[in-house]
DNA sequence: TTCATACATCGGCAATTATCGATGGATTGA
DNA sequence: TCAATCCATCGATAATTGCCGATGTATGAA
């Protein structure tokens, strides 16, 4: 993940709304919500939160698809996944145990 | 990790100057550098880049310490770890599996 | 003490962002 | 066909952010 794509998705999750909602999409998978539904969620209007939309699908965090006169919204765990490798190798290749402990609460994490 | 707390790091480092700020300060541990050499680095001028590092210690991402008349800026890798932990802990919350690949990827970046 | 260095803070200005209501295109149901 | 629904886009406005030069504060050197 090179560094303007980091700083995309840094930005996009760098919201209130934003990081809501994705994270209730994530908790929906593999599922998905529409917008209607993340609109209700977001108590914002539903222009508002469209363009809020628009900036995660932006960073490729969403992926739409459509289903009638409707759009599901789905959450890309690869983009958070890059995201997190590109965060933990700056970590690794300044100093490899700074990495060890993130990674070890990472794994009894699941 | 708090949302709100999360919020402030993910603003602090959705920034170009900031990020690569932090990302610099990470690759220097465990000695730190001055808040000049940041800013020489930077490439902007002294003023707004002290504005730039004053969220960056806000958000606890990065530790100041006084070393003479200047100040010895070090990353803070915990903040680092516990909002990457927030990130993860959607997916296991939500679905396991999806956690599963992300930190396989991670056991082995280092 | 006096001057120079290192850094933070202040004040102002330009650019960006967040929000809204209104409009428009596409799809579904009557 | 016609009306209603779902969602994106447009245009405007208020708030926030990023940047700078200037000033202020503390430390170290002469």
């Amino acid at each position: 993940m090179k560094s303007t794509s980091a700083l995309d998705v840094l930005s996009a999750l760098a919201h209130p709304t934003r990081l809501d909602a994705f994270r209730r999409l994530v908790r929906s998978e593999p599922d998905g919500l529409s917008t209607g539904q993340l609109v209700d969620a977001s108590g914002l209007t539903q222009s508002t939160f469209s363009s809020h939309l628009a900036i995660l699908v932006g960073a490729g965090l969403v992926l739409p698809e459509k289903r009638g006169r409707q759009m599901i919204q789905r959450a890309n765990i690869e983009v958070l996944r890059d995201l997190m490798l590109f965060l933990a190798k700056d970590c690794c290749e300044g100093r490899a145990e700074l990495c060890e402990p993130l990674v070890a609460e990472l794994s009894h994490c699941c």
